[in-house]
DNA sequence: GGAAATATTTGTCCTAGACAAAAACTTTAG
DNA sequence: CTAAAGTTTTTGTCTAGGACAAATATTTCC
């Protein structure tokens, strides 16, 4: 190189973004992005000195809502390019079915306000207020559950800013863990290992899961989120858990997540069970062979029982 | 298409892994994969009917090995072509002087055993207990701060496989949630946001900045890990805090980070102060202008007090 | 020894084409 | 009118090989 660089030789104009970044700030894929330049003309960003795409602010925004709608069941060629506004119109036509029955009184609408209202201080209350009116299991399903969905939901359709979502996952969190952490550890079987996959970073149905099997008097074992296929198999043989369980929040492809327990059935051994639950398998129609899906948190004990009496027969018999 | 289609005509052979999921389960992108085969003829994968790349188990394996010497602080040119055997005897060539000083008393020694173990109950109770007998300033600074680096710098090392630190995380994270529940909920300047940046899925260095902060009395406000500069931006806009305060494990590249945090910096009001901490930053050379870094939890009572003469000096001045 | 110049290594980005899975739409049968 | 079956469109992910700058290693010079 000659001697002529003085000059910054990259500084990158203020506040555009490269599209690396642009992949980590709105989850579209790089090839995502210039695959729509290219059929849409949308994305449309500058060019750097590299001849590299810099995206301006806009464009990343309008990414980012366009995203929002297509997690709400909307496909990205009829939305490329229409305008900002006509875009925030659509948000009302979300499809609201997800959760599937409706009409109860849900929690949804005493605690949307409070979350709204930027309260975490009386978010966290309430939310303790309730766990000890109705006890963990009944906390847990009655107003944590249906609260998610409807959080959700209420995201999907643009009545949350993501911050507000954090938050309120943040309170819900440190509720549900203080639970947990003075629920009395019970040593009934079956051993547990909880966690999720990765790319399903939410931690919630995890912690929701475990205290469900924890008043129930199962030993969980929590790895937190996102472990590797791999390295579930090899916690599994050394902590000698009986089952695996895995939860997936609705935010991940059902393809995927498929794909993914099949490929986690194949490799772990047959003597150890795997549930899988989450918002995720309600829509779901052919189960995975071997595999225990668990639509919803009710039916957890029942689930449990059945593993009871199945292993007592094996043992016994 | 013809009608001759009886045939199944993708049944992927069993546990062969496609790219994507290949850079799902080693952190390596597909760029990087590709590049790699074409320069260093390693990985080698087969193709399925389409001419698209599958991966042996024992080519993920190894990349996985490779990538853990990676964080390690090694290049892949002479990784890729050594044997698995090979690339296991250099783990004990990793660079251990990450963390700076040593020879202290280290906890290290103490949790190590009851981590390999894979005793969680142990380990909740050793933890708890420290943190009675120390009290959370202390216990946090002393005892948790000292011993993620050393899990880390050991994991690192190939000492300790993935399950083991995810249950570690895990057991930390639900001593020091269930201890901030119990501190006295303060409400004096300044108003903190505490989160980390997209990318950034390290809890717990959220946590221990939390409670640092906690018991000095600052009001701090965590939205959990991995929120987007724009969400950021509102959120510290619209809960009027005073300071974002952003944890950076030593798990990421320090540019981006670096980058990242300029670019908030650029985004966010003036007014709004930017506290970056986490292991991260020890090493670094030349800060970022407007916004405080700091490179060890010993100093956040500084820092604190330091905040609150300039700010109580503009006020009443 | 240490600083400056040079060389190598390495990750990310580029273009433009291809194809299969999913979704939407159309036809056919009961 | 519903339901199954077939067709078309939409969409994301994959491919190849080239390019380049940032990071790191190595040599040269004082």
């Amino acid at each position: 190189m000659s001697k002529t660089t003085i000059a910054p030789k990259r500084t990158k104009p203020l506040l555009l973004t490269a599209i690396g970044r642009v992949e980590r700030e709105t989850g579209l894929a790089k090839d995502t992005l210039r695959v729509w330049e290219r059929r849409y003309g949308f994305p449309k960003p500058l060019r750097d000195g590299n001849g590299e795409r810099v995206y301006p602010p806009e464009q990343v925004e309008k990414l980012r809502v366009i995203r929002r709608l297509m997690d709400g069941g909307m496909r990205p060629g009829n939305l490329v390019n229409a305008t900002l506004a006509q875009l925030s119109e659509r948000f009302g036509a979300l499809r609201v079915e997800r959760g599937g029955r409706s009409g109860e009184p849900s929690p949804l609408l005493e605690y949307l306000p409070l979350i709204r209202a930027r309260e975490a201080g009386v978010l966290q209350r309430q939310l303790a207020h309730d766990l000890m009116r109705l006890g963990l299991q009944r906390f847990v399903v009655d107003v944590v559950a249906p609260l998610n969905v409807g959080v959700g939901e209420a995201w999907t359709r643009g009545e949350l800013e993501v911050y507000e979502e954090h938050l309120y996952s943040e309170q819900v969190q440190h509720v549900l863990r203080q639970a947990l952490a003075s629920a009395p550890r019970m040593t009934r079987a079956p051993r547990l290992l909880l966690t999720t996959l990765p790319g399903e970073q939410h931690q919630i149905g995890l912690l929701m899961a475990q205290a469900c099997l924890a008043v129930e008097g199962a030993e969980c074992l929590s790895l937190g989120p996102q472990t590797p296929a791999r390295d579930i198999v090899l916690a599994a043989k050394a902590h000698r858990v009986d089952v695996v369980g895995l939860s997936f929040s609705s935010a991940i492809r059902l393809r995927e997540a498929r794909a993914a327990v099949v490929d986690l059935r194949k490799r772990l051994d047959r003597s150890i069970g795997i549930w899988a639950g989450g918002g995720l398998w309600s829509g779901m129609k052919e189960p995975v062979a071997g595999v225990t899906m668990i639509a919803s948190l009710d039916v957890i004990p029942a689930v449990l029982t059945q593993w009871r009496e199945q292993h007592s027969k094996a043992v016994y018999a």
